[in-house]
RNA sequence: GGUGUCAUAGCUCAGUUGGUAGAGCAAAGGACUGAAAAUCCUUGUGUCCCCGGUUCGAUUCCUGGUGACACCA
């Protein structure tokens, strides 16, 4: 247990956490007015520029009320990741934690938010020539010979790595062909010491009400002109931050494959897909303090 | 009105030479440490349209209904 004068001098992260569509960004500026804070942005596709409607970023006059961090700020084709997201925000906090006793950030991408909050283990980070040699020989030999190495290379992480999951297989072996060490010798799962606290708040909402929401808003994001947004981005379809619901529907309309209302229809049922995944992760976080955005008062916060 | 075809999971359909059934999609649950709005895993009991008949046993065969579709009047 620590100290209650402990516990005063250390400054406080509101983390705002939530499905998709679920009332986020209003929440999340009236508790930055009440806290004084900015708000770090902890949506990963948010971060980048170029998709403000698919991503349901912020508009003009929301980013007014508060500043806002890690908004719109990457091109779509810069390289990115959880960890280099912990290293920024951890900085940024760094600075901000000298003006300000609580900061906020919001978000619904568990993966950036658990690398602050508790930190992401340190491994290197791919160089590209080994990345693009284990693409190219994923897609000569096929996934089985590379689980088939993998297993020679790193059998700890052979025995407990999903191994029909490509991306993971994939990972583990570019970083032993990389450092010459096994994967598993870099994950340590240590939770980085913090020198704030963190106090985590999850809205919620009826499943029914949530789809209801994610339904209308899909809609709302075609009427806003997302087919156009998706036009604009369709040199760099292939690019991971693309490789999101909404883009991915509106470029098989653009290439003619599919209706616009066939698309609508796979964009609802994909980003409902999306907010059941964060729900299962939310489910397993214990720390979070779970409310209805009606019944949200910024007055009811416990720091 | 007549003839024919069909009726099986939320949807589209397969199947059972008579021993109560299974695919795809949808849906639900889960995993997750440098791609995370990504990637991956698991899950199928349903009056087999209804009443009766034949049969040890009918979702399957038969009579009669009901509904849908097609063709003929």
């Amino acid at each position: 247990m620590e100290s209650p004068a402990n516990l005063q001098s250390k400054p406080t992260l509101v983390v705002l956490l939530g499905p998709t569509a679920v009332g986020k960004t209003e929440v999340a500026l009236q508790l930055a007015e009440y806290l004084g804070s900015p708000i770090i942005n902890a949506d990963s596709r948010q971060i980048y520029a170029g998709l403000p409607i698919g991503t349901a970023a912020p508009n003009a006059s929301q980013l007014a009320r508060a500043k806002h961090y890690f908004v719109g700020m990457l091109p779509v084709t810069e390289y990115y990741s959880a960890a280099r997201y912990e290293h920024e925000v951890i900085d940024l906090t760094k600075e901000l934690f000298k003006s300000h006793d609580t900061l906020l950030l919001s978000g619904g991408s568990m993966l950036y938010i658990d690398a602050v909050c508790n930190g992401i283990d340190d491994i290197p980070t791919v160089d590209k020539d080994v990345r693009q040699m284990l693409r190219d020989r994923l897609e000569r030999e096929g996934l089985e010979r590379l689980t088939a190495e993998l297993r020679l290379l790193d059998p700890d992480y052979y025995a407990q790595a999903d191994l029909h999951n490509t991306q993971r297989v994939v990972h583990a072996l570019e970083i032993c062909y990389q450092t010459g060490r096994t994967f598993t010798s870099f994950r340590t799962r240590t939770v980085a010491q913090r020198p704030f606290r963190v106090v985590k708040i999850g809205l919620k909402r009826e499943r029914a009400d949530l789809f209801d929401r994610i339904n209308r808003r899909v809609e709302q994001m075609i009427l806003d002109g997302l087919l156009d947004e998706a036009r604009d981005m369709l040199p760099w379809r292939h690019t991971n931050a693309l490789n999101t619901v909404g883009y991915k529907e509106m470029f098989q309309v653009l290439d003619g494959t599919w209706t616009l209302d066939f698309a609508k229809e796979r964009m609802k049922k994909n980003t409902r897909v999306y907010a059941k995944k964060q729900m299962t992760w939310f489910n397993r976080d214990a720390d979070i303090h779970w409310v209805h955005p009606d019944d949200f008062r910024v007055e009811d916060v416990k720091l």
